[in-house]
DNA sequence: GCCAACGTTGGC
DNA sequence: GCCAACGTTGGC
């Protein structure tokens, strides 16, 4: 059982919308390493929902893994934005896993935040130049940003 | 909108 | 295999 970080440009999905669906493929990811993280998810793992990209970036709340890593289809899809002619049928380059929402956080745990936790400074996400849209969380992080959450 | 940081591509 | 050029990410 591992803990995650998975980020979404909330204009383009949201923990409300996750909220609305109960449940969505996580499509989209174009990234080796993000890939391979997905890879190694299991059933049951938890994440964090991280909005990206928007006014107030930070953890929005928490998800779970409910199906393992598949193929990506919108990767074979020319009209997709996320198509990629390289990633064949016969031959997936990019895969997705099924997520569910598990909670929204009453107030989001900003970037700022994180930032300003020294127990945290360690994370993943606060590196300089981390651009990765998938990373682990240790357990120790997962506790500490769960008691910034409320 | 700017721009630093990063990953990928492709010529050589 | 190197590395310049390019595209993307994402905070500010």
């Amino acid at each position: 059982m591992a803990y995650w970080l998975m980020k979404s440009e909330p204009n383009a999905y949201s923990i409300v919308d996750l909220k609305r669906d109960k449940k969505i493929y996580w499509d989209g990811v174009r990234n080796y390493q993000a890939r391979n993280f997905m890879r190694s998810m299991q059933v049951g793992d938890q994440a964090f929902f991280y909005h990206s990209n928007c006014k107030v970036p930070g953890i929005a709340g928490m998800i779970k893994i409910v199906k393992m890593a598949y193929p990506d289809h919108t990767a074979f899809d020319p009209d997709d934005p996320h198509y990629d002619p390289k990633s064949k049928a016969d031959n997936p380059r990019w895969e997705m896993v099924d997520v569910a929402f598990v909670r929204a956080f009453p107030e989001v745990v900003s970037l700022a935040q994180l930032r300003e936790t020294a127990s945290l400074e360690k994370m993943q996400i606060l590196r300089k130049g981390n651009r990765l849209s998938i990373t682990p969380v240790t357990p120790e992080e997962w506790d500490i940003i769960l008691k910034l959450a409320k």
